[in-house]
RNA sequence: GGGCAGGUGGUGGAACGGUAUACACGAAGGACUUAAAAUCCUUUGCCGGUAAUACGGCUUGUGGGUUCGAAUCCCACCCUGCCCACCA
């Protein structure tokens, strides 16, 4: 066997039991300790088991929770499973199994899988949204918005995904594509259940100001959230009682309105009292749209359009009757459905003035058409000569509008035709909702279900689910048949962690006290506009009705960048690419596999996996365990490397510059190998454990020799005097070019260092012809 | 089109005003071995120069600027990745 070899499977089995028999990382509510809530974004149990890109994330936690035991903090990591939704009921259909069963199954794989890395989990506070027990105070949720208005019930075009059968959110979306499954997604009139977090737009936006979170990740909720300041103006259609409310930005630009256009699915257009004279030729070019909708919408983006004939607008400035058109670059899903339309002044209006030869009227002073700038007002009737932006309010009023914001964001669509989610707790009683009372609940999924998906909710046909109903609810009461979007199991996952054997409340208030808000938050960045988005609303509504004192819940957040496979491309089954970490953890082990995620490169950065990387740092480990064999009893005081490597470890661990840990570690064992001492063992072996905390574990106790666990112990410190080194090499330049160096004591002032120049033939000829020299001390010197 | 993050050896990257290329991979040579693997040792940015040293020059996407000194700060441009995208 190899010098420094160790036995990884064996090694790093024992120490897993170990650290489950001793509860060390079981966290305690209320202890004096300070709290370290520290969370990865829980998974779903998928029945393809984790790739080698899953552990990067929870590696990093793992760090920080081990690290954070160490310096005296109470840790709270907790664990579960997103267990509801699609990936997880998809994989059910696959393998012809029910949802409950395979998912079982999964979390039983998962769970094995983040056993083998390690990771110290409180395995006591396990959650599993697909349970009764976690359901039931989803279903609870459901009910407190409903109560306070926050959760209702309309009809409107929503997204349907024809392959996956069932309604999909906006943030489910992705360039008119179903997000899971890539499918072009239709819209669809359905009565559906909202949650109302446009009431929230605003907090939503200021709230991001109090976190500490990636710049990116706040602009892209801003930006989701859309907020924009603007007028609503109203337009009418002569002779009728039609009205056409156009929403904009510019109101100051009104009497450069020259037409008006609504959106294809504009509800004015289908009313017949408009006597539209072209009817069929709209008709067509509605046709049309919705077929090619989102698909030709991409980058080709010619303007096409129809004008209603024989049907005009007032622009209320100018009194001009102009004339109504019908284009899809309107869109009904922002602002009111119409605008109106300032050629002059937008690079969209102008473009479609160019091809259908609209007029086009300058209103505000300078630049080439189209000017989308602010300037000097002019055809503006009494506004002319004002300043286009300090006018747009009182033009707005002038002329019949009003002030008015406008958000992209739009409220969360949560009903699902699906089956594998929990039951909307709703009783339709003669067509009316009520809800189901609370000493009710849950409402138990029911299992005489075929669960594939056929459109409608695969609920309809159960018996078991309808059972009861009458007898409670009177005769004719029907559940509400469609199940929620497990985006709201996951929006408030991490409060039931606090007290996640509550049968009486979510989680008590001494608990969500004592851990929230969760101090750092860890997972990936296409969260953003979901989740992050989600949890935080919940937050805020739990907030305003008392139930939380705080109302943000994720107080750092950092988003660990992607693995890649090998090749370049994002790993998955069917381009074979995956890189298993089960194999890995068998040939090297679970802490040469940590290691080397942290050490690959920089944590929120995306790399490619090379598994010939992996061996030098398995090489490393080993490295590492024989030199902590042969020093252990050497007798040696600590000297000032290990003090500089204990600040170099804890320093960059604060700022999750793990990769340049890892090299300062290895740095550090290279340079020990050529010095006999061994008083740096026990730091060493300290700032090791929460990267490879089996190995660590194994030398603190087998080699050292304590009775205790390495993660009992405390960090070790450093002594900033002892970190400054006695020697230092000045660095001679002449013209910032490099010389030379000497070697002085540190310290050494401008005198002794030209003294020590002068010494060197060559720089002492260098130093004589200089006119002046800059002189930074114990760093350079240079001669200008 | 907009926003964000980046561009450093053959590769992943380090340094983020003060010796650029730490650490690791890969490659080459050597030791051990019947041999291979493993391990250990040496070399490894580019160009010139030399028998070999020595020695010199160049180099952080491109071009400018600030500075005694710039990968790092400022300006302009080019390229790559990610996110958003006809949002009125």
């Amino acid at each position: 066997m190899k010098e420094g070899h160790y036995d990884h499977l064996a090694i790093e089995a024992k120490w897993q039991k170990y650290w489950d028999r001793e509860k060390l990382f079981t966290a305690k509510t209320g202890a004096k300790a300070p709290k370290a809530y520290t969370l990865d974004m829980f998974a779903y149990p998928s029945g393809d088991g984790l790739h080698v890109g899953h552990p990067r994330g929870y590696i990093a936690t793992d760090i920080f929770a081990r690290y954070y035991r160490m310096r005296g903090m109470n840790v709270l990591r907790p664990v579960g499973w997103d267990a509801f939704g699609l990936p997880a009921e998809n994989y059910a259909i696959k393998v012809g199994k029910p949802p409950a069963e395979t998912t079982k199954e999964n979390i039983k794989r998962f769970t094995k899988q983040l056993k083998s890395l390690g990771f110290v989990y409180d395995w006591e506070r396990e959650i599993n949204t697909s349970e009764p027990e976690y359901y039931k105070w989803t279903q609870w949720l459901f009910k407190v918005l409903y109560d306070n208005g926050y959760a209702y019930q309309k009809e409107a075009y929503a997204n349907w995904c024809p392959s996956c059968q069932t309604v999909l959110a906006n943030e489910q979306v992705a360039n008119g594509r179903c997000e899971r499954c890539d499918t072009l997604v239709e819209q669809k009139l359905l009565k559906q259940w909202f949650f109302k977090i446009t009431d929230f737009a605003d907090e939503l936006i200021s709230g991001l100001d109090k976190v500490d979170w990636p710049e990116s990740t706040k602009v892209g909720q801003r930006n989701w959230i859309g907020r924009s300041e603007g007028a609503s103006l109203k337009f009418q259609i002569p002779n009728s009682k039609f009205q056409i409310e156009v929403f904009t930005t510019r109101a100051d630009t009104m009497f450069g309105a020259t037409y008006l256009v609504l959106a294809p699915e504009h509800p004015v257009i289908k009313n017949e009292k408009l006597k539209i004279k072209n009817l069929e030729e709209v008709a067509q070019y509605i046709e049309t749209t919705k077929k090619k909708s989102e698909l030709e919408r991409q980058i080709q983006k010619e303007k096409t359009g129809v004008q209603l004939e024989g049907v005009t607008a007032v622009n209320p400035a100018t009194g001009k009757e102009i004339p109504i058109w019908v284009a899809d670059y309107v869109l009904m899903d922002y602002g009111t459905g119409a605008i109106m339309a300032v050629p002059a002044h937008d690079e969209r209006d102008f473009e479609f003035a160019k091809k259908f030869d609209l007029p086009v009227e300058r209103v505000i002073k300078g630049g080439e058409l189209p000017s989308t700038g602010h300037g000097q007002l002019i055809n503006s009737g009494e506004f002319s000569g004002r300043n286009s932006m300090a006018a747009a309010a009182d033009m707005a009023k002038q002329f019949g509008g009003k002030m008015q914001i406008q958000y992209k964001l739009h409220d969360w669509l949560i009903s699902r035709q699906r089956y594998w989610g929990a039951p909307i707790p709703i009783i339709y009683k003669k067509g009316q909702p009520m809800l189901v009372e609370e000493k009710d609940l849950p409402v138990m999924l029911p299992t005489d279900v075929d669960f594939k998906p056929t459109g409608q909710s695969p609920l309809l046909g159960s018996k078991e689910f309808q059972k009861d109903v009458e007898k409670k609810y009177g005769k004719g009461a029907r559940r509400e048949l469609d199940t929620m979007d497990t985006f709201v199991c996951s929006s408030w996952y991490f409060l039931r962690y606090c007290d996640p054997h509550n049968e009486k409340e979510f989680a008590d208030k001494k608990s969500l006290k004592y851990w929230m808000p969760v101090d750092l938050y860890i997972g990936g960045a296409e969260h953003t506009n979901g989740h992050l988005l989600y949890a935080r609303f919940i937050t805020k509504v739990l907030h305003k009705l008392g139930y939380l004192n705080f109302d943000e819940p994720f107080l750092k957040l950092r988003h660990q960048g992607l693995i890649l496979a090998p090749d370049g491309e994002k790993m998955s089954k069917s381009r074979g690419n995956v890189i298993n970490p089960d194999d890995l953890i068998a040939k090297y082990g679970a802490d040469t596999l940590r290691v080397y995620e942290m050490f690959m490169g920089p944590f929120d950065q995306t790399v490619a996996w090379d598994t010939n990387g992996v061996t030098g740092v398995r090489k490393f480990l080993e490295r590492a365990y024989k030199l902590v064999q042969e020093r252990k009893s050497a007798l040696a005081s600590e000297d000032s490397s290990v003090h500089r490597l204990v600040k170099k470890v804890t320093e960059d661990i604060e700022e999750m510059k793990f990769n340049t840990v890892v090299s300062g570690m290895m740095e550090f064992v290279n340079d020990m190998s050529r010095v006999k001492d061994g008083g740096w063992t026990e730091s060493f072996v300290k700032v090791l454990a929460p990267f490879a905390p089996h190995l660590a574990e194994e030398m603190w106790q087998k080699i050292l020799g304590k009775q205790k666990s390495v993660f009992a112990s405390t960090w070790p410190t450093f002594d900033p005097s002892k970190i400054a080194h006695t020697t230092v090499v000045i660095v001679v330049q002449e013209k910032g070019k490099l010389r030379g160096t000497v070697n002085l004591p540190a310290g050494a002032s401008k005198d002794e260092v030209l003294t020590a120049v002068m010494q060197d033939e060559r720089l002492a000829k260098i130093a004589k012809m200089a006119s002046r020299e800059v002189f930074v001390p114990d760093k350079i010197i240079n001669f200008v």
